[in-house]
DNA sequence: TTTGCCGATCAATCATAGAA
DNA sequence: GTTCTATGATTGATCGGCAA
């Protein structure tokens, strides 16, 4: 299963001007915060959260003390950088996956090419 | 709000275009696959090859390509059309006869 | 069945390169 | 030199799949 059929010699396959299911992706918005509480739909909230330097400096060091956070650790830093504990997750989740991206990148970036300058 | 910006300030700086040719390879890519501009791990190890570019920076460009794409489909149907008849020309010349000694990259 | 992780992607934003 | 637009990179958070 590869290549689809012969194409090209009917039917007008013209993929421009087409809009493909993968144009109507929309993803939930976050659920991150307490939008119920009261009445308040402001335009805040449900947006991305900015971390602080100060957050982010707290995690950063945990995350090299550990890679992956135990229910316990992750409830402490939560409350003291005043996050959600799935803020805490999502944020080791993705540091690591971070992590990885750099050491495989950090292992082949030879073979320079024309870079411009 | 002194916006202590200047946390990371530094990868993002610096920023290279790619080359007008790398540019070409990935759109041709991404308007004859516009029914699912979604390469595999492989076809972007080989773009990035053809490019010159990192896989990283390859997913870098579809990412950024797709959610512009969808949000002003009108913006790009110039450059779509341009494309689309592009990959015609060489898919009627792929097909027409089994040629194919002919590699019209790399000068 | 519920929860965490992975890999990929989204979506908004940053900062710069380039066009006007 | 200044203003606006195009574009590469970063990142908090979502989506689907898998494992515990």
């Amino acid at each position: 299963h590869g290549a689809e059929k012969v194409f090209g010699c009917n039917q007008e396959q013209n993929t421009s001007g087409k809009t493909f299911d993968w144009m109507k992706v929309k993803r939930n918005p976050p659920k991150t915060a307490k939008v119920a509480e009261y009445g308040m739909h402001g335009p805040q909230n449900t947006i991305r959260t900015n971390f602080t330097t100060k957050q982010l400096t707290e995690l950063e060091k945990e995350f090299h003390f550990n890679k992956y956070l135990t229910r316990a650790r992750r409830v402490e830093i939560a409350a003291t950088l005043e996050l959600n504990e799935t803020q805490v997750k999502i944020w080791f989740q993705n540091r690591r996956m971070k992590q990885k991206k750099r050491e495989k990148e950090g292992l082949a970036p030879v073979a320079n090419r024309g870079s411009s300058k | 709000v002194m916006i202590l910006r200047s946390r990371f300030l530094d990868a993002r700086r610096k920023r290279r275009n790619f080359n007008k040719q790398a540019t070409e390879i990935l759109n041709e890519y991404f308007y004859s696959h516009l029914s699912n501009p979604y390469p595999s791990e492989e076809a972007k190890e080989e773009l990035a090859k053809k490019c010159s570019i990192t896989v990283s920076q390859v997913s870098n460009w579809f990412g950024n390509k797709r959610i512009r794409y969808k949000k002003n489909i009108g913006k790009f149907q110039e450059e779509a059309n341009m494309y689309a008849a592009k990959t015609a020309v060489n898919a009627a010349n792929a097909s027409a006869h089994g040629s194919q000694a002919n590699s019209p990259s790399t000068p």
